[in-house]
DNA sequence: CCACTTTTCAGGAAAAGCCA
DNA sequence: TGGCTTTTCCTGAAAAGTGG
């Protein structure tokens, strides 16, 4: 088997040479990869899946970019950035396309394909105008779902929303469990907790938001928590639609909801001060998923800490007083 | 700037709940 | 009852924050 032999030298690299965590020349040139900013374990995925491939039979053969399509599902909520496409341009206009995408035939256009993973090389294959290095296979709708959430998961490179929501898009394409699972390579333990997150949170309010990378299971179960309480739904469209919002990053949107839900109103602006009346702030008051955090600034006003906390008793007695006053009312 | 602490995230195991 | 889903908890790693 001659092709299988040589296609398989192309990407020498296996699992074992990966363990040693030194790049090899021999798969792909070093200086692309750097460029690229790709991890090396982003290329042994890649290097798996190819020699899976191969062992399965596959060719690789060239086809025209204009007949392939994207796949049924979608799973990003964000488009990847401008910069890592353009590196992907340049350097397989510098060394070619190393790494062959993975197609099926399409099931309604006879001519055309359906792409499973390598949705980056296609677009950047479009751009530069050549031919696009593929392998062609007859997969299932849930095997191409399979592959495609292989291609995302396991670079990593989708947060904890986008994995719920590629999670709930499966499931409302009708996939079982066990799909669900392998594409998404998690237990039923983490899925339950995708579906739970995306059943909950209004679809609008989850769009509004966006990806939010830095918001992970945690704080996005709590904010599903949140929305169990009457009216959530529409004190969230509230903040959704207020000033300033679509200006904030997916991040801060997303606290912005999230706090508001907390507090049932007006979401508290992002680092709030209380300030002296000579203006100073003095106390720092950020809210977490914990708690409410005060941070006296004992520089600009000495021992007023100390003095907090000795009055600590006193302002419970008072928080509770007013509380038993609100109810008797 | 660096070392240490705290927070956050995500993977996974085990227990609990549900349903045919 | 057994299989599947959901909930709860624990843990280690990474990131962020803090203080000297």
């Amino acid at each position: 088997m001659k092709r299988k032999n040589t296609l398989r030298d192309l990407l020498s690299a296996g699992p074992e040479a990966e363990a040693a965590a030194q790049p090899t020349t021999a798969r792909v040139p070093s200086g692309a990869v750097r460029a690229m900013g790709l991890s090396l374990g982003h290329l042994r995925e890649e290097a798996q899946a190819l020699r899976a491939s191969i062992e399965a039979g596959d060719t690789v053969v060239e086809l025209d970019p204009a007949l392939v399509e994207g796949s049924f599902v979608n799973d990003r909520l964000a488009a990847d950035s401008e910069g890592e496409l353009r590196a992907l341009v340049q350097s397989i206009a510098e060394s070619g396309q190393q790494v062959p995408v993975l197609v099926r035939p399409h099931p309604d256009k006879t001519g055309h394909y359906q792409i499973a993973y390598g949705h980056r090389r296609l677009i950047a294959v479009r751009r530069l105008g050549v031919r696009l290095k593929a392998v062609v296979r007859a997969l299932s709708d849930a095997e191409l779902v399979v592959a495609q959430g292989k291609e995302n998961i396991e670079r990593r490179n989708l947060t904890f929303i986008e994995r719920a929501l590629f999670a709930a898009h499966l499931e409302a394409h009708g996939f079982d469990r066990p799909t669900l699972h392998a594409a998404l390579a998690v237990q039923s333990a983490e899925m339950t907790r995708y579906l739970q997150v995306a059943r909950s949170i209004p679809r609008a309010v989850i769009l509004a938001i966006g990806p939010a990378p830095r918001t992970g299971r945690p704080r996005w179960l709590e904010l599903q928590r949140l929305f169990a309480q009457p009216q959530a739904e529409d004190m969230a469209a509230q903040v959704v639609a207020g000033p300033g919002f679509r200006a904030l990053s997916s991040d801060a949107r997303f606290q912005r909801v999230f706090e508001s839900l907390r507090h049932g109103g007006a979401a508290p602006e992002a680092g709030r001060f209380w300030r002296n009346p000579r203006g100073e702030p003095v106390v720092r008051i950020e809210q977490s998923a914990q708690g409410m955090r005060l941070t006296i600034n004992e520089r600009l006003e000495p021992e007023f800490g100390t003095y907090v906390a000795e009055q600590l008793e006193a302002l419970y007695q008072g928080f509770r007083s007013s509380r038993e006053g609100r109810k008797a009312r």
